[in-house]
DNA sequence: TCTTGACATAAAGTTAGGTTTAGGATTTAT
DNA sequence: ATAAATCCTAAACCTAACTTTATGTCAAGA
Protein backbone atom coordinates (compact mmCIF):
# COMPACT_ATOMS: atom_id res chain seq x y z
CA UNK A 1 0.00 0.00 0.00
CA UNK A 2 1.29 3.44 -1.33
CA UNK A 3 0.58 7.44 -0.20
CA UNK A 4 -0.46 9.62 -2.41
CA UNK A 5 3.09 11.20 -2.06
CA UNK A 6 4.62 7.32 -2.82
CA UNK A 7 2.55 7.09 -5.84
CA UNK A 8 3.94 10.39 -6.86
CA UNK A 9 7.28 9.59 -6.71
CA UNK A 10 6.90 6.38 -8.03
CA UNK A 11 4.88 7.45 -11.15
CA UNK A 12 6.89 11.16 -11.40
CA UNK A 13 3.35 12.90 -11.48
CA UNK A 14 2.12 15.81 -9.08
CA UNK A 15 0.20 15.04 -6.48
CA UNK A 16 -2.43 17.52 -7.28
CA UNK A 17 -2.38 15.37 -10.26
CA UNK A 18 -3.32 11.82 -8.56
CA UNK A 19 -5.96 14.01 -6.72
CA UNK A 20 -7.70 15.64 -10.12
CA UNK A 21 -7.37 11.99 -11.47
CA UNK A 22 -9.31 10.54 -8.62
CA UNK A 23 -11.99 13.20 -8.13
CA UNK A 24 -12.57 12.91 -12.07
CA UNK A 25 -13.34 8.98 -10.77
CA UNK A 26 -10.27 7.43 -12.43
CA UNK A 27 -9.80 5.08 -9.50
CA UNK A 28 -13.32 3.63 -8.06
CA UNK A 29 -13.78 2.20 -4.83
CA UNK A 30 -10.34 3.65 -3.75
CA UNK A 31 -9.58 2.80 -0.21
CA UNK A 32 -9.21 5.62 2.49
CA UNK A 33 -7.89 5.04 6.25
CA UNK A 34 -9.52 8.52 7.55
CA UNK A 35 -9.89 10.33 5.10
CA UNK A 36 -6.10 9.46 3.62
CA UNK A 37 -6.13 7.44 0.12
CA UNK A 38 -4.12 4.04 -0.01
CA UNK A 39 -3.13 3.08 -2.98
CA UNK A 40 -3.04 -0.74 -3.97
CA UNK A 41 -1.60 -2.83 -6.71
CA UNK A 42 -4.83 -2.43 -8.35
CA UNK A 43 -4.59 1.62 -8.42
CA UNK A 44 -0.86 1.09 -9.81
CA UNK A 45 -2.49 -0.59 -12.50
CA UNK A 46 -4.56 1.43 -12.81
CA UNK A 47 -2.35 4.09 -13.45
CA UNK A 48 -0.56 2.29 -15.96
CA UNK A 49 -3.76 1.92 -17.97
CA UNK A 50 -4.73 5.55 -17.83
CA UNK A 51 -0.49 6.81 -18.75
CA UNK A 52 -1.26 4.18 -21.47
CA UNK A 53 -4.73 5.40 -22.60
CA UNK A 54 -3.80 8.66 -22.22
CA UNK A 55 -1.37 8.43 -24.85
CA UNK A 56 -3.30 6.66 -27.27
CA UNK A 57 -5.46 9.57 -27.70
CA UNK A 58 -8.42 8.78 -25.02
CA UNK A 59 -9.74 11.68 -22.82
CA UNK A 60 -10.48 11.53 -19.22
CA UNK A 61 -13.81 11.49 -19.72
CA UNK A 62 -13.32 8.46 -21.41
CA UNK A 63 -10.91 6.25 -19.12
CA UNK A 64 -13.38 7.18 -16.72
CA UNK A 65 -16.48 5.85 -18.51
CA UNK A 66 -13.58 2.40 -19.13
CA UNK A 67 -12.91 2.48 -14.79
CA UNK A 68 -16.77 1.85 -14.53
CA UNK A 69 -17.11 -0.53 -17.24
CA UNK A 70 -14.43 -2.17 -15.06
CA UNK A 71 -16.67 -1.72 -11.78
CA UNK A 72 -19.72 -3.55 -13.46
CA UNK A 73 -17.61 -6.84 -13.94
CA UNK A 74 -17.40 -9.58 -16.70
CA UNK A 75 -20.50 -8.37 -19.05
CA UNK A 76 -18.67 -5.44 -19.98
CA UNK A 77 -15.70 -7.79 -21.52
CA UNK A 78 -16.42 -7.17 -25.07
CA UNK A 79 -16.41 -3.53 -24.36
CA UNK A 80 -13.05 -3.23 -23.14
CA UNK A 81 -11.94 -5.53 -25.43
CA UNK A 82 -13.20 -3.12 -27.86
CA UNK A 83 -12.14 0.27 -26.81
CA UNK A 84 -8.39 -1.60 -26.52
CA UNK A 85 -8.65 -2.46 -30.38
CA UNK A 86 -9.52 0.48 -31.16
CA UNK A 87 -6.73 2.38 -29.14
CA UNK A 88 -4.38 -0.33 -31.06
CA UNK A 89 -5.30 0.89 -34.08
CA UNK A 90 -5.12 4.71 -33.69
CA UNK A 91 -1.28 4.31 -31.73
CA UNK A 92 -0.41 2.41 -35.28
CA UNK A 93 -1.91 5.06 -36.98
CA UNK A 94 -0.21 7.75 -34.90
CA UNK A 95 3.33 5.98 -35.34
CA UNK A 96 2.97 6.03 -38.99
CA UNK A 97 2.46 9.59 -38.49
CA UNK A 98 5.53 10.07 -36.29
CA UNK A 99 7.72 8.20 -38.93
CA UNK A 100 6.14 10.74 -41.43
CA UNK A 101 7.58 13.56 -38.97
CA UNK A 102 10.62 12.22 -38.32
CA UNK A 103 11.50 11.98 -42.17
CA UNK A 104 10.95 15.41 -42.60
CA UNK A 105 13.20 16.17 -39.90
CA UNK A 106 15.69 14.00 -41.17
CA UNK A 107 15.60 15.84 -44.55
CA UNK A 108 15.82 19.44 -43.51
CA UNK A 109 18.85 17.80 -40.79
CA UNK A 110 20.73 17.19 -44.08
CA UNK A 111 19.30 20.69 -45.72
CA UNK A 112 20.82 22.71 -43.33
CA UNK A 113 23.89 20.38 -43.27
CA UNK A 114 24.10 21.17 -46.53
CA UNK A 115 23.16 24.97 -46.25
CA UNK A 116 26.05 25.43 -43.61
CA UNK A 117 28.67 23.91 -46.04
CA UNK A 118 27.84 26.10 -48.94
CA UNK A 119 27.24 29.31 -46.75
CA UNK A 120 23.36 29.85 -48.76
CA UNK A 121 20.39 28.34 -50.17
CA UNK A 122 21.21 28.67 -53.56
CA UNK A 123 22.11 25.47 -54.57
CA UNK A 124 19.52 23.77 -52.87
CA UNK A 125 16.73 25.55 -53.88
CA UNK A 126 17.93 24.27 -57.47
CA UNK A 127 18.42 20.81 -56.12
CA UNK A 128 15.84 18.32 -58.09
CA UNK A 129 14.71 14.94 -56.23
CA UNK A 130 17.10 13.05 -58.21
CA UNK A 131 20.16 14.70 -57.39
CA UNK A 132 19.60 14.10 -53.34
CA UNK A 133 21.54 11.30 -51.60
CA UNK A 134 19.23 8.00 -51.78
CA UNK A 135 18.38 8.31 -47.89
CA UNK A 136 17.76 11.57 -48.16
CA UNK A 137 15.91 11.14 -51.34
CA UNK A 138 13.06 8.79 -49.77
CA UNK A 139 13.05 10.56 -46.32
CA UNK A 140 12.41 13.61 -48.60
CA UNK A 141 9.54 11.37 -50.68
CA UNK A 142 7.29 9.85 -47.73
CA UNK A 143 7.30 13.05 -45.44
CA UNK A 144 6.28 15.00 -49.04
CA UNK A 145 3.60 12.91 -49.86
CA UNK B 1 -0.96 31.22 -55.33
CA UNK B 2 -3.88 29.88 -53.23
CA UNK B 3 -6.21 31.85 -51.09
CA UNK B 4 -6.77 30.97 -47.76
CA UNK B 5 -9.82 28.73 -48.63
CA UNK B 6 -8.05 26.54 -50.76
CA UNK B 7 -5.52 26.42 -48.67
CA UNK B 8 -7.63 25.62 -46.01
CA UNK B 9 -8.99 22.94 -48.05
CA UNK B 10 -5.95 21.50 -49.33
CA UNK B 11 -4.14 20.87 -45.73
CA UNK B 12 -7.83 20.18 -44.31
CA UNK B 13 -7.52 23.07 -41.78
CA UNK B 14 -9.93 25.47 -40.73
CA UNK B 15 -9.85 28.77 -42.23
CA UNK B 16 -9.55 30.35 -38.60
CA UNK B 17 -6.76 28.30 -37.47
CA UNK B 18 -4.56 29.22 -40.28
CA UNK B 19 -5.79 32.98 -39.91
CA UNK B 20 -4.21 32.25 -35.98
CA UNK B 21 -0.69 31.16 -37.20
CA UNK B 22 -0.98 34.38 -39.55
CA UNK B 23 -1.46 36.40 -36.37
CA UNK B 24 0.95 34.66 -34.40
CA UNK B 25 3.73 35.30 -36.81
CA UNK B 26 3.94 31.67 -38.75
CA UNK B 27 3.86 33.39 -41.99
CA UNK B 28 6.43 36.44 -41.65
CA UNK B 29 5.71 38.94 -45.07
CA UNK B 30 2.95 36.92 -46.79
CA UNK B 31 1.84 39.04 -49.90
CA UNK B 32 -1.32 40.00 -49.96
CA UNK B 33 -3.45 41.90 -52.84
CA UNK B 34 -5.61 44.56 -50.91
CA UNK B 35 -5.94 42.98 -47.77
CA UNK B 36 -6.29 39.45 -49.19
CA UNK B 37 -3.75 36.77 -48.28
CA UNK B 38 -1.76 34.66 -51.16
CA UNK B 39 -0.30 31.57 -50.09
CA UNK B 40 2.71 30.98 -52.09
CA UNK B 41 4.86 27.43 -52.62
CA UNK B 42 7.04 28.98 -49.80
CA UNK B 43 3.82 29.60 -47.05
CA UNK B 44 2.88 25.84 -48.49
CA UNK B 45 6.18 24.50 -47.09
CA UNK B 46 6.13 26.78 -44.17
CA UNK B 47 2.88 24.67 -43.43
CA UNK B 48 4.65 21.43 -43.91
CA UNK B 49 6.90 22.77 -41.54
CA UNK B 50 4.45 24.02 -38.81
CA UNK B 51 2.74 20.55 -38.88
CA UNK B 52 6.18 18.92 -38.56
CA UNK B 53 7.80 20.78 -35.59
CA UNK B 54 3.70 20.96 -33.65
CA UNK B 55 4.07 16.90 -33.82
CA UNK B 56 7.05 17.12 -32.95
CA UNK B 57 6.18 18.47 -29.70
CA UNK B 58 7.01 22.37 -29.94
CA UNK B 59 4.34 25.57 -29.30
CA UNK B 60 3.33 27.79 -31.69
CA UNK B 61 5.92 30.42 -30.03
CA UNK B 62 8.82 28.32 -30.85
CA UNK B 63 7.81 27.61 -34.46
CA UNK B 64 6.90 31.37 -34.54
CA UNK B 65 10.94 32.24 -33.66
CA UNK B 66 12.38 29.55 -36.01
CA UNK B 67 10.51 31.64 -38.32
CA UNK B 68 12.16 34.86 -37.57
CA UNK B 69 15.58 33.02 -37.76
CA UNK B 70 14.63 32.22 -41.29
CA UNK B 71 13.99 35.75 -42.05
CA UNK B 72 17.36 36.89 -40.74
CA UNK B 73 19.09 34.52 -42.86
CA UNK B 74 22.15 31.97 -43.29
CA UNK B 75 23.75 33.36 -40.08
CA UNK B 76 21.27 31.51 -38.19
CA UNK B 77 21.34 27.90 -40.35
CA UNK B 78 23.03 26.44 -36.84
CA UNK B 79 20.52 27.50 -34.76
CA UNK B 80 18.21 26.20 -37.64
CA UNK B 81 19.67 22.98 -38.08
CA UNK B 82 20.40 22.46 -33.94
CA UNK B 83 16.60 23.02 -33.73
CA UNK B 84 16.02 20.22 -36.17
CA UNK B 85 18.26 17.63 -34.74
CA UNK B 86 16.57 18.41 -30.82
CA UNK B 87 13.26 17.48 -32.60
CA UNK B 88 14.70 14.59 -34.38
CA UNK B 89 15.29 13.12 -31.00
CA UNK B 90 12.57 14.48 -29.61
CA UNK B 91 10.54 12.47 -31.99
CA UNK B 92 12.56 9.01 -31.79
CA UNK B 93 12.26 8.85 -28.06
CA UNK B 94 8.08 9.58 -28.66
CA UNK B 95 7.99 6.77 -31.04
CA UNK B 96 10.16 4.45 -28.45
CA UNK B 97 7.13 5.53 -25.84
CA UNK B 98 4.16 5.01 -28.40
CA UNK B 99 6.16 1.17 -29.10
CA UNK B 100 5.21 0.48 -25.45
CA UNK B 101 1.75 2.06 -25.32
CA UNK B 102 0.87 -0.34 -28.42
CA UNK B 103 2.06 -3.61 -26.36
CA UNK B 104 0.66 -2.18 -23.52
CA UNK B 105 -2.89 -2.26 -25.81
CA UNK B 106 -1.83 -6.05 -27.21
CA UNK B 107 -1.10 -7.45 -23.82
CA UNK B 108 -4.56 -5.48 -22.74
CA UNK B 109 -6.28 -7.45 -26.17
CA UNK B 110 -5.42 -10.43 -25.12
CA UNK B 111 -5.88 -10.03 -21.81
CA UNK B 112 -9.99 -9.26 -22.64
CA UNK B 113 -9.98 -11.89 -25.43
CA UNK B 114 -9.01 -14.87 -22.83
CA UNK B 115 -11.49 -13.25 -20.36
CA UNK B 116 -14.21 -13.51 -22.75
CA UNK B 117 -13.62 -17.18 -23.12
CA UNK B 118 -13.44 -17.90 -19.35
CA UNK B 119 -16.01 -15.63 -18.45
CA UNK B 120 -14.27 -14.41 -16.11
CA UNK B 121 -10.76 -13.03 -14.88
CA UNK B 122 -9.97 -15.85 -12.13
CA UNK B 123 -7.41 -17.53 -14.16
CA UNK B 124 -6.09 -14.70 -15.12
CA UNK B 125 -5.56 -12.62 -12.03
CA UNK B 126 -3.19 -16.07 -10.42
CA UNK B 127 -1.50 -16.17 -13.73
CA UNK B 128 2.20 -15.47 -13.63
CA UNK B 129 4.45 -13.87 -16.43
CA UNK B 130 5.75 -17.29 -17.67
CA UNK B 131 2.61 -18.71 -18.66
CA UNK B 132 1.49 -16.07 -20.99
CA UNK B 133 2.21 -17.01 -24.89
CA UNK B 134 5.58 -15.59 -25.99
CA UNK B 135 4.38 -12.68 -27.68
CA UNK B 136 2.14 -11.38 -25.52
CA UNK B 137 4.39 -11.92 -22.64
CA UNK B 138 7.13 -9.79 -24.69
CA UNK B 139 4.64 -7.49 -25.15
CA UNK B 140 3.64 -7.35 -21.09
CA UNK B 141 7.44 -7.14 -19.81
CA UNK B 142 8.17 -4.09 -22.36
CA UNK B 143 4.88 -2.03 -21.05
CA UNK B 144 5.73 -3.00 -17.25
CA UNK B 145 8.93 -1.95 -17.42
C1' DT C 1 -25.44 46.96 -61.01
C1' DC C 2 -26.54 44.03 -57.68
C1' DT C 3 -26.25 40.01 -55.06
C1' DT C 4 -23.71 36.28 -53.29
C1' DG C 5 -19.84 34.13 -51.53
C1' DA C 6 -15.28 34.55 -49.89
C1' DC C 7 -12.30 37.50 -47.71
C1' DA C 8 -10.91 40.71 -43.59
C1' DT C 9 -10.32 42.27 -38.34
C1' DA C 10 -10.70 42.60 -33.28
C1' DA C 11 -12.15 40.80 -29.35
C1' DA C 12 -14.51 37.64 -26.64
C1' DG C 13 -15.36 32.76 -25.74
C1' DT C 14 -14.13 27.75 -25.33
C1' DT C 15 -11.94 23.43 -23.72
C1' DA C 16 -8.99 20.06 -21.63
C1' DG C 17 -6.11 19.10 -18.27
C1' DG C 18 -4.30 20.34 -14.90
C1' DT C 19 -2.29 23.79 -10.79
C1' DT C 20 -2.68 26.93 -7.03
C1' DT C 21 -4.64 28.74 -2.93
C1' DA C 22 -6.77 28.90 1.50
C1' DG C 23 -7.83 26.68 5.42
C1' DG C 24 -7.68 22.57 7.97
C1' DA C 25 -6.75 17.62 9.78
C1' DT C 26 -3.40 13.79 10.58
C1' DT C 27 0.93 11.36 11.03
C1' DT C 28 5.67 10.98 12.16
C1' DA C 29 9.96 12.09 14.16
C1' DT C 30 12.29 14.16 18.17
C1' DA D 1 4.05 16.68 23.69
C1' DT D 2 5.09 19.25 20.11
C1' DA D 3 6.87 20.56 15.71
C1' DA D 4 7.40 19.39 10.94
C1' DA D 5 5.92 16.94 7.22
C1' DT D 6 2.18 15.03 4.78
C1' DC D 7 -2.38 14.56 4.08
C1' DC D 8 -7.35 16.55 2.98
C1' DT D 9 -11.17 19.59 0.24
C1' DA D 10 -13.37 23.14 -2.45
C1' DA D 11 -12.94 26.53 -5.43
C1' DA D 12 -10.50 29.72 -8.05
C1' DC D 13 -7.03 30.11 -11.41
C1' DC D 14 -4.11 29.08 -15.55
C1' DT D 15 -2.50 28.05 -20.38
C1' DA D 16 -2.27 26.76 -25.18
C1' DA D 17 -4.46 26.55 -29.21
C1' DC D 18 -8.01 27.45 -31.26
C1' DT D 19 -13.06 29.04 -32.41
C1' DT D 20 -16.85 32.12 -32.54
C1' DT D 21 -19.00 36.45 -33.06
C1' DA D 22 -19.88 40.91 -34.75
C1' DT D 23 -19.00 43.84 -38.23
C1' DG D 24 -17.35 45.18 -42.47
C1' DT D 25 -14.81 44.87 -47.40
C1' DC D 26 -13.96 42.83 -51.93
C1' DA D 27 -14.62 40.22 -56.30
C1' DA D 28 -17.04 37.54 -59.74
C1' DG D 29 -21.21 35.97 -61.99
C1' DA D 30 -26.34 36.95 -63.53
Amino acid sequence: MYTIGQVSELFRLPISTLRYYDKEGLFPNIERVSGIRKFGEKEIETLRVIECLKKSGLEIKQIKQFMQWCVEGSSTYPKRKELFETQKKQVEAEIERMNKVLDMLKFKCWYYGEAMKNGNEDKLSSLSVSDMPSEIREAYLNSHD
